[in-house]
DNA sequence: ACCAAAACTGACTGACCACTCAGTCTACTA
DNA sequence: TAGTAGACTGAGTGGTCAGTCAGTTTTGGT
């Protein structure tokens, strides 16, 4: 491991146990084993380290998110097999994407800085796969043909955000709730079962 | 209005046009119109002003939609009143709830804070509503009988909250999305027709 | 009018911390 | 071996700001 990889190593560890603010460059630099002037050295400034634990962890969350598609059998299948990936890959980098959601907000500048294009961008990559796979489930049949593939793909990102966010930061404790958000979803998209009247 | 409130008000609209961090206790003072001591006197430290911002909120939000859930025909009827009123109610006051919940997460101390206490128990308050019209949905007939109750008030709570969310912290421009949720979750929630076979 | 308590003031301070910079070390090339 | 470019160091600093406090004003009760 570089000294650059263990500097985002130690930050995305230590922002997710404090928070960004709360942890001082020189915990970081502690923690990852070097000097505190080295963090300066490969980031311009703190909050470009934060920036590049929601690129590390971004890159591998979109790669995932297309390999899930490219198997599925129709749009449907697509999109559970997004809606799965998704919260099981959250789970497992639970501390990354803490980091993210509590803190990235907080700190992308001004609405017209280069990192806000950076992570906007990231956001409609992941919202385009969404439509894709409801579009794709629209044209052959395994949903219903009057579905807004725009708006439900942003409903179905929130609604994914919205539950993962409550599990990583939340104050109440959620059940396992992957297949019951799948029914849920599957109950909204699917065609209505066209019954042998 | 008294000082202590100009306080608020004050803090309100200061954090959500720059943040909690980027704002200083002078800055609140000087837009309230009082000395910066004054702000320590109604108030034990700066994130006390945030947790007021949040409790001041919550207070209308609870209520309103207690109202909206008592005229409700059914318990669907509820649900849907509930998800109106959520909408509606955070477009109206989108800069406390942009404080909120870009803010409030990074700031609440320790698990075992009074704060932290007093935030989860809103929020339990909040979903204890929502599983409450979805029971009451199941018993009168307008919902599915399979539905899970808990489960599926994690869900809504999670799309609405994650939907806002991104309506008022995202980077993208969301389309208005109210019918086309309410037509989600309806296709989720509702019997399926009995259709005359 | 008097008093006490509550509300309010604002100059001050001390701790903090992101970032700098002048210099050292390492690895590679000629 | 000398040269050099990139990686790295860590003590130092300057600006910032939440919170304090000793004192003043306002309020309300008798």
């Amino acid at each position: 491991m570089t000294k650059k990889e263990a500097i985002v190593t130690a930050a995305t560890e230590l922002f997710a146990a404090k928070g960004f603010a709360e942890t001082t460059t020189a915990e970081v630099a502690a923690r990852a084993g070097v000097a505190q002037g080295t963090l300066f050295y490969h980031f311009k400034s703190k909050e470009n380290i934060l920036l590049a634990v929601f690129e590390s962890v971004m890159v591998r969350y979109q790669t995932g998110m297309a390999a899930a598609t490219a198997t599925a059998a129709n749009g449907m299948a697509a999109v559970e097999a997004l809606l799965r990936f998704q919260l099981a890959f959250v789970e497992e980098h639970s501390r990354e994407f803490r980091v993210v959601m509590r803190d990235l907000p907080s700190h992308l500048g001004g609405s017209d800085s280069p990192q806000r294009e950076q992570v906007r961008q990231r956001q409609a990559t992941v919202l385009a796969m969404l439509e894709n796979a409801l579009a794709r489930g629209r044209t052959d049949g395994s949903m219903r043909p009057d579905l807004p593939a725009t708006a439900t793909a942003h409903i179905l990102r929130g609604l994914v955000y919205g539950l993962v966010r409550h599990r990583l930061l939340g104050l109440i404790d959620l059940p396992p709730l992957e297949e019951d958000l799948i029914d849920f979803c599957r109950q909204a998209l699917q065609a209505p079962a066209a019954g042998p009247c």
